[in-house]
DNA sequence: GCAACCGTATTACCGATATAATACAGTTAG
DNA sequence: CTAACTGTATTATATCGGTAATACGGTTGC
């Protein structure tokens, strides 16, 4: 049974795309993987304080794209292989990485500082799921 | 006067706020100063394809960041000094990097090779503004 | 001064996002 | 078998983003 710890909605992008994306890593990470279950919609739903029809709207395009499998009355599965996980990570990487690069751009930075900023908040303790002992 | 080349919406995120970091990119790149003129509203709204109200949406929250000045019957202008420019500039970087690294990071992506796809991307073509000689 | 422009406000409408409350059909476990 | 759980669908409501049309008051330039 998929864990979904770590994950809170935040406002800025649909809620639905957050927990497409989500799963989407964690497949990438493989910390998800082929034939793992998937919590129940209502499971799930009162999990992540969302409503079922957001749940449902997220795992039906996952559905599309292949990561998941879902069959009425029957939990639904991680389905995604390697070459459905290896496409989901090309894609991911050269959006998120091309959308930044982009807007630095814009803004000017140079091309040595870009790559300063993203080392220095690589190790950094706020970036995410570090820990201080 | 500002000009708007090199700006067009896409979907993903709300227009107004395209048009907000747009502007907020260009003001820390240096390509916009304060003393400069914005477009009308009505300019703007045919220049850009996008509805007047949604300009109008626009130039409110860039007033409310201090980055224009608006006056009924006048054009705008920009009104960021260098304290506002040099804030701006610290919020979109720490914002826009973190993002990007707490999503590689969720995909389980090692920092070497995350420092090596932002040179790659930074130096490939397709990445916004170049021109081919 | 006056016409042309400017920012601003209002009303109405539409689609997408999210919630809420049900309902129904298929699967699973005791 | 049956009860509990599963995915799925439906209707209604509210908010936000975007468009459209219109109106009002202030500034600018001839």
């Amino acid at each position: 049974m998929i864990s979904f710890d770590g994950f809170s909605p935040v406002e800025g992008s649909p809620i639905y795309l957050q927990i497409v994306r989500y799963v989407q890593r964690r497949l990438v990470a493989g910390t998800i993987r082929p034939g793992d279950e998937l919590p129940s919609r209502r499971t799930l739903s009162a999990l992540l304080g969302v409503n079922p029809n957001t749940i449902q709207k997220a795992c039906r395009m996952l559905e599309e794209e292949g990561i998941i499998t879902s069959h009425t009355g029957a939990k639904s599965l991680v389905a995604a292989d390697a070459a459905v996980t290896a496409q989901v990570r090309e894609e991911l990487l050269e959006y998120d990485v091309g959308t930044l690069v982009r807007g630095l751009k814009e803004m000017g930075i140079p091309r040595a500082q870009a790559l300063d900023v993203v080392a220095r908040l690589w190790d950094a303790p706020h970036s995410g799921e570090e820990e201080w002992p």
